[in-house]
DNA sequence: CTGAAAGCGCTTACAG
DNA sequence: CTGAAAGCGCTTACAG
């Protein structure tokens, strides 16, 4: 019976069909606990998602994204998905001993924060690791510097002469990516950076801006590192008047669908929020079920034009 | 081992400690499948998700807030978690199997649709399931109905003539009920309803408002069944030059972050997304782990006002 | 091609 | 209180 639920070569095929009948007929589905048992895989995936409680609890759709994009490709090929979000220390523990008790052949590391321990532990105890955004082990990035160089190469081929930029937390790899590109950018244009820092939610844009407003008045467009602090940042710039893009011109990072609601609707770059998942996916069974090589993978991002840059 | 492993009180206390100490030192898990597999009970949950493509896709943070909430839930009460967003008919096939072959405890329903081939197959196997939205089976719901019957009170309270309301879709639990609250609320007050039907969506708020100032161009209030189609809304609203509230009032529902940014800020009824998922959590562990009884929960909905009516 | 047997790592009556 | 044994439901050499 089992190697023809296996799909065995070497089965009589009379045999084969006379059990498979049975299977049929008595609704046989295998325990799959019984068979990770012998087998030692359990083709599930644990999806770990850390963040600082104020950006997790926003309504930002990345997290969403990347768990949507997760579930796809591992629904594609019959594997599943353990999610966790650990709250502080003892979520990790968690995860930790869950990983460890051998109830997944992998894990996906979705945080925000440059260092973070459970991933030492875990790549310390062998246990197969993807992260989201470059590191030292596999991962899945975009390009985020290419991104970023991009807006600002907008923003100074359409004549704008002082750019500014609202960047991202600076523990975070696509802040500081994000923040290099627009830097580079500027050197390269032999423009003089203005420089304000957010932490990813409308309301540090809105504040960043006002900053920036006060600190440097005579800007005229500034690049912030996401969609939801560019949103925050139109609130301030209204709020004193300047109109935009007229004024000031913005372009914003990610293009998350409210990017396309505002008004004006936001110029952003591009982010294959979805992909993301996807290729953590198949970053990760490359390394269990194929050779086993390391083959991260960076995605493009592109800039899209609005009406807001 | 075993015996101090699960904590079993016959147990002498020296060889308890010796044991422990040998399990600290050598770093010792349980396996889990093992374990499963003798005891028949697994600790995880499946939450699983389904919901046509537009609204899942969407940056609308439902879903993400009871997967949230759900987490939390688990993770206190150390227990798994499995998701799953099934695309298709082959997605939900492939969570029958999962289901069928034991590898969770319960099934957690999330779905916008009305009828569900997957629930009535996974009640008929016999496997516990808690619905989100009143069912009839184990279910967590909010009061919708009183929510906007609460909407439209204040609406009519704060002296406006003439409330329409724009309706979420009819397949679905909540889209229902938010219409039975705001027809029983118009019928008490014996106003005559006015009624346009979106999708939960921004694009489709914004084409009922259109319908229904091209409609009913006298309106000066309406009710939208959620706050994405409020968005949308106001974005018609402001588009067709009536001012908010000061010509229509506008009133939401949910309360999500993006209700508190809107200009103006969203006046809206409450929903506490994170606590349905930890309610589905408790009435599921009730099902399973407690007295086995079926306490299904409404939670109750409020009112903020702030300032589109 | 196929049957019988061992073993994956646990838990839990069963004796003592 | 505790040891030895059976058994959970599979897979996979091992013989034949």
């Amino acid at each position: 019976v089992s190697r023809v639920v296996n799909n065995w070569p070497t089965v009589a095929p009379q045999l084969r069909e006379s059990v498979q009948r049975a299977v049929a007929d008595l609704g046989y589905v295998p325990n799959l606990a019984a068979r990770s048992l012998v087998t030692q895989r359990t083709d599930t995936v644990a999806l770990v998602l850390s963040a600082p409680a104020d950006r997790m609890y926003s309504d930002e759709p990345f997290f969403a994204g990347v768990i949507r994009g997760v579930s796809q490709e591992l629904e594609a090929r019959h594997k599943h998905l353990v999610l966790v979000q650990p709250t502080g220390f003892t979520g990790e523990q968690q995860i930790e001993h869950y990983v460890s008790a051998g109830h997944v052949d992998g894990v996906l590391l979705v945080s925000t924060a440059g260092s973070n321990p459970l991933r030492d532990t875990l790549v310390r105890k062998g246990v197969p690791v993807v992260c989201s955004g470059r590191a030292n082990l596999p991962f899945v990035d975009v390009d985020n510097i290419g991104g970023a160089s991009a807006a600002v190469n907008h923003l100074a081929g359409s004549g704008r002469r002082r750019i500014a930029t609202i960047a991202g937390p600076q523990d975070n790899v696509a802040g500081v990516d994000r923040l290099t590109g627009y830097r580079d950018a500027m050197r390269q244009a032999r423009r003089r950076s203005i420089v304000a820092v957010g932490e990813f939610t409308r309301d540090s844009g809105m504040n960043a801006m006002r900053q920036l407003l006060d600190d440097a008045p005579e800007l005229d467009a500034v690049f912030c590192a996401n969609d939801m602090m560019a949103i925050g940042a139109l609130r301030a710039l209204r709020d004193a008047g300047r109109r935009v893009p007229d004024d000031v011109a913005l372009v914003g990072f990610d293009d998350i669908d409210a990017a396309r609601y505002t008004e004006p609707a936001l110029t952003t770059v591009v982010q294959p929020i979805a992909d993301i998942g996807r290729q953590l996916v198949r970053v990760l069974l490359r390394l269990t079920d194929g050779d086993g090589s390391d083959q991260s993978v960076v995605l493009p991002t592109s800039l899209v034009v609005r009406e807001s840059a």
